[in-house]
RNA sequence: GGGCGGUUAGCUCAGCCGGUUAGAGCGCAUGCCUCACAUGCAUGAGGUCACAGGUUCGAGUCCUGUACCGCCCACCA
């Protein structure tokens, strides 16, 4: 191997770097009884996405986890995969077509199928390279795709067995249509945004009483023209058009304002329906008019409401929102036409009151973002009461944990306020459901129900009853089981997409078959993922998990937040304030941009980005990568692949030797710790700092100035303290470590010249996780090296307080009573003289009077700075008078607190010793100092 | 309407089980091309820990309330 270049190139080492783990199998992991795993599955991408921050933090995250199971010893496993992203995916092969002047119909099911997975194999492996950028050590031979045989076997397989349960039905409800998608949307798939719109008031007229019958919401059509009107009752709406549907209006029981009403009709305008009107505590007294038009096949509340009340269910709108169903004018119309010209019509014949501006939340849909209707229709169902019991009690009773655990109480109040799941979307691209109808049934029971002739018109919501004729079967059926017949015709519809990803932690695994993957690596371990998709995956995975395997699919979740602007908003394409990871990767690498996102914030809380903050990312990795050619050009490094016990090598472990071994031991265990702990900004800052400060800032600085004979000892520690710590660093920043490691490594070792050597790691992602080592924590000496660094420091700053030019070494006077405080810096004098750029030291126990001398008096120290003509003493006896004021106002405080505690009983003796010693020192130094301002004030 | 999070240096954020003198990175100022690194070295300035109460010998940390910012959930038509 050559030498490390003098710069620090990312593009030079990561793709090749990468390369070279995956044809070594590294990343690969099969069942091996005698090993633990330790298991992740990835969140599905999905098959259109490209990296965007979260992803590059989610999996950073992960990656981080695996690689540091993978170096503790664990047979550690990221199955790798995207989900087929029906409606997204749909609408980019749509658009595709578009160009070409097509729509999906022109070509048809099959074909244009067929053109969307030749897509698939074109473009969906996008987001699996970028993944590889980032480092995401996945076993690649595993990726998995949730439309695969394996798992669409899964899918049929789940939904056959809910079906036979009972748990997946079909029915007439209210969903979120997206007229542009032309599909059902889940309510998650609908987010609401806040939209400026209209409220619409509109008269309608009261009927007078006596007039027609009050049976309870029969709406036949009023014959006569609206004479016998009395009144008019006023309702609000935002969407006029869907007053065509009306059959009810609604008001509060105790509102005094209508309780006349109740149970009188109205007439719809336009129409000239007659409408009930209803009483029902839903409505809202304070909102708008106080009554409201109830729409029970176009609004989710009135569809409640005209189940309870036993309405009439009209449906006005066709797939495309387009108006059906209504009085002539308007049928045809689109939704949003047909509201101007209703105003117009309205207006004019006099049933138009006032409208308001009026912000409301309008679901909109998540891939289109075209604002859904809701809407009646016939879909299909997971009950989810049953399915959610278990993944309950799993949490509460910790067999499933949230990291951090206040997503706990999140997950648990949406679990229990569970709605039913509707699957299956209008679309193409999917799971089709594996659901079959038999003609001759379905024509019988047409013939059998002529009355029904109206039902194009009205709808009736159903529940759930299995209904004849309909089979559900992982095969095709060869023909009806009820009536033998063979015109079998599948559903046209496909399944939602997260029908398949919440199988995917075992169907990934070869679920249903009884593999022994699935037996060795399930339950995985952790789930790392954003907060958002609690509802939409995490939950459903655990159902699943239960239902299908009695088991969890994970024992924690993790996580962790949102990816921002440094606003504070999402980061959104359109609202053009993304940060590509991918443009970063390329500006700072990889490593760097791992780092930054995993400083960036504690797990859990969200993230602003900001492009400078990678460059933090990139200094550091250059560090490390100077810091290890400084520690390969030392002579002779190459001897030293282990650490010698004190002793063994020339010379003996100085107090500086001894503190950077100790440090290194504080360091392993803090980044152990955070790592389980799921404190990833933890453990990289905890890392910066040893490896920055402690290491390069003065371990490395005093390398540089060991007497001879003391130097193998320091560089087998150099060399060992820095291979150590890129052991540590490598889940964070997987690219530079091995790098470096593999220098190290190289320089340090012999080729293996026997099978004795084989098990010697040859990358570091296989190298064992540094352990604590009891015998190197050493706090004495990292009590004298403190005082050392404090003695430097204090140097330097008054120095640099006074301007004193470098090239100046002054002499020092240091003093100390204590002999071996004196001992100390006598060994040490090369050293200080060195690093604070000083010319003779000289060690005594009683301080000298020195005239024209910078005075310092650091951890019980007097230091003393001899400055003849360098220093103008009035500067200096202000300085000094500055300290000794500040340490009065210290000594004061400590005094204080001191009282406080020491006269109480509860204050532990041992704080009250800290404050008694902290005082006394306090003291000391205060008087030391004044005797030197004394001394400069005798001039 | 419910629930949750945040408020600490100019900026972005750490701060564990309450305990010495509240930290980091960036930015800023000053001095340094010191033979690993100017993507660097040294030094410094900069904080009433949002506000008000409470618990405690002791509160950035625990409790209550207030204000502001943000997020999630919910059927304001």
């Amino acid at each position: 191997m050559s030498a490390l270049p003098p710069q620090y190139n990312p593009k030079d080492v990561e793709e090749a770097r990468y390369a070279w783990w995956e044809s070594q199998g590294f990343f690969r992991a099969d069942p091996d009884p005698k090993r633990k795993p330790y298991t992740i599955v990835i969140p599905p991408p999905n098959v259109t996405g490209i990296l965007h921050m979260g992803h590059a933090l989610n999996n950073t995250i992960q990656d981080i986890l695996i690689r540091f199971a993978r170096m503790q010893g664990f047979n550690a496993l990221w199955v790798p995969g995207t989900d087929h992203a029906g409606i997204a995916t749909q609408n980019v092969v749509e658009k595709a077509l578009a160009k070409e002047g097509k729509r999906r119909q022109d070509l048809g099911r099959e074909a244009f199928l067929k053109r969307v997975w030749e897509w698939k194999e074109q473009y969906g492996n996008t987001i699996l390279y970028q993944l590889k950028r980032l480092g995401a050590s996945c076993d690649w031979r595993r990726t998995r795709f949730t439309m695969d045989e394996g798992l669409s076997e899964a899918v049929l397989e789940v939904f056959v067995r809910l079906y036979e349960k009972g748990l997946i039905y079909r029915g007439n409800y209210i969903i979120n249509w997206c007229p542009r998608c032309q599909t059902a949307l889940a309510d998650e798939e609908a987010p609401r945004t806040e939209t400026q719109g209209k409220l619409y008031h509109i008269k309608y007229p009261i009927l007078r009483q006596g007039t027609g019958d009050r049976g309870q919401g029969k709406t036949t059509p009023v014959s006569r023209p609206m004479s016998p009107v009395s009144a008019f009752i006023e309702v609000a709406t935002t969407r006029p058009e869907t007053m065509l549907g009306d059959t009810a209006v609604a008001v509060h029981p105790k509102d005094k304002r209508y309780k006349t009403l109740i149970g009188k009709h109205a007439i719809l305008p336009l129409v000239n329906r007659k409408l009930v009107i209803i009483a029902d505590e839903a409505v809202d007294r304070e909102f708008g008019t106080g009554a409201v038009k109830v729409t029970p096949a176009h609004d989710p509340v009135d569809f409640q409401l005209g189940k309870k009340h036993k309405l009439e269910f009209i449906n006005v709108m066709t797939d495309d929102a387009k108006m059906t169903n209504v009085p002539k004018p308007y049928e045809g119309l689109d939704r949003l036409d047909c509201r101007s010209k209703l105003i117009v019509d309205l207006e004019q014949q006099g049933f138009l009151g006032r409208i308001d501006e009026h912000v409301h939340n309008v679901g909109h849909c998540y891939r289109c973002h075209t604002a859904v209707e809701p809407r009646l229709s016939p879909q299909w169902f997971v009950k989810m009461k049953p399915l959610a019991e278990p993944a309950i009690k799993a949490v509460k009773q910790g067999t499933i944990k949230f990291v951090p655990a206040r997503w706990t109480k999140v997950y648990l109040n949406w679990m229990e306020n569970i709605q039913d799941w509707c699957i299956s979307r209008q679309i193409w691209w999917g799971h089709r459901l594996p659901v079959y109808y038999c003609e001759s049934c379905r024509r019988r029971q047409e013939t059998g129900d002529r009355r029904q002739a109206k039902a194009q018109r009205v709808s009736r919501p159903m529940s759930h009853v299995s209904e004849p004729g309909v089979i559900v079967s992982k095969t095709r059926p060869e023909r009806c089981p009820t009536c033998g017949g063979t015109e079998l015709a599948q559903d046209e519809d496909v399944l939602d997409t997260w029908f398949s990803s919440w199988l995917w932690p075992f169907s990934t695994l070869g679920w249903p078959k009884k593999t022994k993957d699935l037996a060795y690596f399930y339950p995985t371990d952790t789930l790392v993922t954003a907060q958002e998709i609690i509802f939409f995956w995490v939950a459903r995975m655990v159902m699943a998990g239960y239902f299908c395997m009695k088991r969890p699919p994970f024992t924690t979740v993790s996580i962790h937040g949102t990816v921002r602007d440094i606003t504070g908003k999402k980061m959104s394409k359109s609202l053009g304030n993304i940060i590509d990871p991918l443009e970063m990767i390329g500006r700072y690498g990889t490593d760097a941009l791992r780092y930054t996102l995993v400083t960036a914030t504690a797990i859990g809380q969200d993230i602003f980005l900001s492009e400078e903050r990678f460059a933090a990312g990139r200094n550091f990795a250059n560090k490390l990568w100077n810091a290890t050619r400084f520690v390969l050009a030392q002579d002779g490094i190459e001897k030293y692949r282990v650490l010698p016990k004190a002793g063994k090598v020339p010379g003996t472990f100085s107090v500086a030797d001894r503190w950077i071994l100790s440090r290194l031991q504080q360091t392993t265990a803090r980044v152990t710790k955070s790592l389980e702990a799921s404190l990833f900004n933890d453990a990289a800052s905890a890392l910066y700092g040893f490896l920055w400060h402690d290491f390069c800032d003065w371990y490395v600085e005093i390398a540089k100035h060991v007497p001879a004979e003391q130097q193998p000892a320091t560089r087998a520690i150099l060399r060992h303290v820095l291979e150590q710590a890129l052991r540590l660093l490598h889940p964070v920043m997987p690219f530079v470590t091995e790098e470096l490691w593999q220098h190290l490594r190289q320089g340090t070792t012999k080729p293996p010249v026997s099978r004795l050597m084989s098990h010697v790691p040859i990358s570091i992602m296989k190298a064992e996780w540094p352990k604590v080592e009891k015998r190197l924590i050493d706090r004495e000496a990292e009590r004298l090296f403190e005082r050392l660094q404090a003695v430097i420091t204090a140097i330097r700053t008054t120095r640099s307080e006074l301007n004193v030019p470098v090239e100046s070494r002054p002499p020092v006077h240091l003093a100390s009573p204590q002999a071996e405080v004196r001992m100390f810096f006598e060994i040490h004098r090369p050293l200080l003289q060195q690093l604070a750029a000083l010319g003779d030291i000289s060690v005594e126990a009683k301080r000298q009077a020195v005239r024209h001398a910078a005075a310092m008096v650091v951890d019980g120290v007097e230091v003393l700075m001899p400055l003849e003509g360098l220093i103008d003493p009035a500067k200096e006896r202000a300085r000094l008078q500055q300290r000794l004021d500040d340490l009065t106002r210290q000594r004061a405080q400590a005094e204080a607190r001191l009282k406080d505690r020491q006269f109480t009983t509860k204050a532990p003796a041992e704080v009250v010793e800290q404050t008694k010693t902290r005082r006394a020192e306090l003291q000391d130094t205060a008087k030391k100092v004044s005797e030197h301002l004394a001394v400069l004030q005798g001039m």
